[in-house]
DNA sequence: CGTTACGTTGAAAGGGTTCAATCCCTGTGG
DNA sequence: CCACAGGGATTGAACCCTTTCAACGTAACG
């Protein structure tokens, strides 16, 4: 082992993130090539565009670490938050059709990111058939994450939305091999609430009276869940299995 | 001309929607080879299921005529209403990273579907390049119509809301080759309502002052636009250009 | 011609927003 | 090292839009 390869520079063989991400029912030998053509580089700094709407599209990206927020503006300007991108997701689905990109993606921290040129990826899925599936994984992911932002946004009230964000934001580290119900969260309140449709203040007070019921306390970028069994209450979950994979 | 075809056999290459549907960038003799796999089966009479969710995933489905809901329920029964499907798209892209249908669609009048096998369509696409793209073109369609849904549920109230959905269903028709001002539209209140959010009282007491301030009248199954500029002052628009191809 | 589901209209209640003041954390510069 | 600035978070009170509940009207279907 002569080179000594900095920690943005792990290959997808070494990542930790092959079950969440890209990689998922590929062989050794596949992972490999596909390793071949992931492009890495210096992590983007907070506030940092990874694309802004616009932008021509060339690359999916795979997040590595850190957080990304994909947002737009209405006609009015007024900022819509799409989701939240963290380790193991992949961006960039919103210029599959038009080859530009939709949307502006901003690190909400230090963020790490692979770059897997489109041409290549589509040349490499011609031989490996596994692959061309995967990809509709990921895009069919963003289908059905669409699907379920509006679910949230139409039937569900102030609470039952912070709670349910929460609630996926902890499956979504449990599902990465973190704890679920203690982890670091670099998403302010006030892009929580656009996401949500709901105002700061809303949120706020939500958050106020989950942690006078010690239920959840978000303070700073830590999350806590005291009890997880109410905050599935809240979003009025039946909790007789406690299993169900679902990702952002 | 010996065979007579009957109205739900045209051919790809004899449909008025090739500029909406799948073909789109394709030449002659690509449509026909489209055409080729493309099943075509006797109409839907209304309340009939195209598919349901849990049904195991075989083809994409593109809409002659007609219209078709598709719905979804949440964990306490409620329904959910993702979106109306007019002639031209295409239909089933929920299921093409689970191979299993997520969501209910329903025929909402008599419609006309062209059923296009998945697995054949992929061996056509491995030999016409632009039919790829297509298909992802039609993927991306979806995945940003989701987003436009979450984005009319977050900012909007509930009168730019029904005018939003009016005036998308204007442009659609007119994009079909329609009049916009002037279109049937076999889609109940009740429907719409659940589509934007809203209950149907609400839904019935925006269309009453639509229809009482001379802006557009809903009766039945007939859309009239009186004043599409007063609509699009309702949604907030600017209205220099008379051009914006919005669709679903 | 009756039944059923959809649509309409009214009045009251409630959940979330709005507006405004204050607090708090972070980062910056003296 | 401390003071200050600025953006985000918090808290309170009034308001308003949409829902809810209920009653009635009406169109479609057998």
């Amino acid at each position: 082992m002569k080179e000594v390869k900095s920690s943005f520079h792990v290959s997808c063989k070494n990542c930790g993130l092959q079950k969440v991400c890209f990689p998922t029912g590929l062989n050794r030998e596949d992972v490999e090539r596909l390793d071949n053509i992931v492009d890495r580089r210096p992590p983007l700094k907070k506030g940092v565009h990874l694309f802004q709407a616009g932008d021509s599209f060339n690359a999916l990206f795979a997040i590595r670490a850190g957080v990304i927020k994909l947002y737009s503006f209405t006609d009015n300007g007024e900022e819509i938050v799409h989701g939240f991108y963290l380790p193991g997701d992949v961006l960039g689905i919103d210029a599959l059709g038009s080859r530009m990109h939709q949307y502006n993606a901003m690190a909400l921290d230090t963020t790490s990111v692979c770059t897997l040129p489109f041409e290549k990826l589509n040349e490499l899925s011609e031989n490996i058939p596994n692959l061309s599936q995967q990809i509709l994984n990921v895009i069919s992911k963003e289908v059905l994450d669409g699907r379920m932002h509006s679910e949230l946004l139409i039937r569900r009230n102030a609470d039952q939305r912070v709670a349910q964000f929460i609630y996926n934001m902890s499956e979504r580290h449990r599902h990465r091999g973190y704890a679920g119900s203690e982890f670091r969260l670099s998403i302010l309140h006030r892009d929580v609430a656009v996401y949500l449709g709901l105002t700061p203040e809303t949120v706020s007070r939500i958050l106020a009276k989950f942690h006078a019921d010690e239920i959840v306390t978000w303070k700073k970028k830590e999350v806590f869940i005291h009890n997880m069994h109410r905050l599935q209450d809240v979003i009025g979950m039946h909790h007789e299995c406690e299993k169900q994979t679902i990702d952002r």
